[in-house]
DNA sequence: ACTATAATTGAAATTCAATCTCAATAAGGA
DNA sequence: TCCTTATTGAGATTGAATTTCAATTATAGT
């Protein structure tokens, strides 16, 4: 038998789009609001189980906690180091064929991912 | 008082230098090898230092335990999914500018990380 | 050199994300 | 409805990383 639909999923996924970005734990806190008997262990298994499949993006960034994207479209992510949130960017003409053809020499590239860091508009305004 | 160097930082160091992207655990190890009373908190202390100063880079790659690489200088990595492995890849004319001009709408970057995934050589053989 | 100060360390305890175990549950094909 | 087996819940477990705190030791000042 294949993979089976269950309401866990189902509650979860629709966590992690409602969510900005979430981390695992942030998801079970939201599902685990609606629906108290979902279990941790669940909503690590699912997530993982989406990033695998292919429904969700695994973004494990530096210096963070795993978070979660429901958007699999390539595109790069932006985290401010100050409050930790996690903002999508839009890149156009993303860079992959001149990146590839630079000593990768016999590497076979599946993907990559771009992660800009720094401080958003809010955090700067309070650091500076 | 300011820094103080001591024998376990300069240990540490040439640890870091001698492995290859290690992991704080694999730095521990040759450490601790060549000089047994260093403990495992301070590795982990130092690296995390080494990374806040800037004498050294912290990878914190997909999928993967922390790596630390004292090549500071802007460059990207290849990560093997198989073998874990992780190697430096030179990136002639990084898209920093092109990139930075896209969207990201008051964010302060203050830097970015690149990394391929995919398999290595070695690993790329065995696989198919 | 000697002393005072405080940065640093070692050892062990602790934290916490993430995984694992396994019996109980339930999806979905027959 | 019945069966098979994927999935789940609860709790135990793992393991990287951090914290605590007393002991140590680098270094600036004398």
């Amino acid at each position: 038998m294949q993979e089976r639909q269950t309401k866990q999923k189902q509650v979860i996924y629709d966590a992690l789009v409602y969510l900005d970005h979430p981390t695992a734990t942030e998801v079970y806190g939201r599902v685990h609001e609606l629906n108290p008997t979902v279990s941790r262990a669940t909503v690590f298994r699912v997530l993982n189980g989406f990033a695998t499949s292919g429904k969700a993006q695994e973004l494990r960034l530096a210096g963070e906690e795993t978070r979660y994207d429901y958007n699999v479209a390539p595109h790069a992510h932006a985290r401010c180091k100050a409050c930790k949130r996690v903002a999508d960017v839009e890149v156009n003409g993303l860079p992959m064929e001149g990146l590839r053809a630079t000593s990768l020499d016999g590497f076979a590239v599946e993907g990559y991912i771009i992660e800009f860091y720094g401080y958003c508009k809010q955090c700067g305004k309070i650091c500076s």
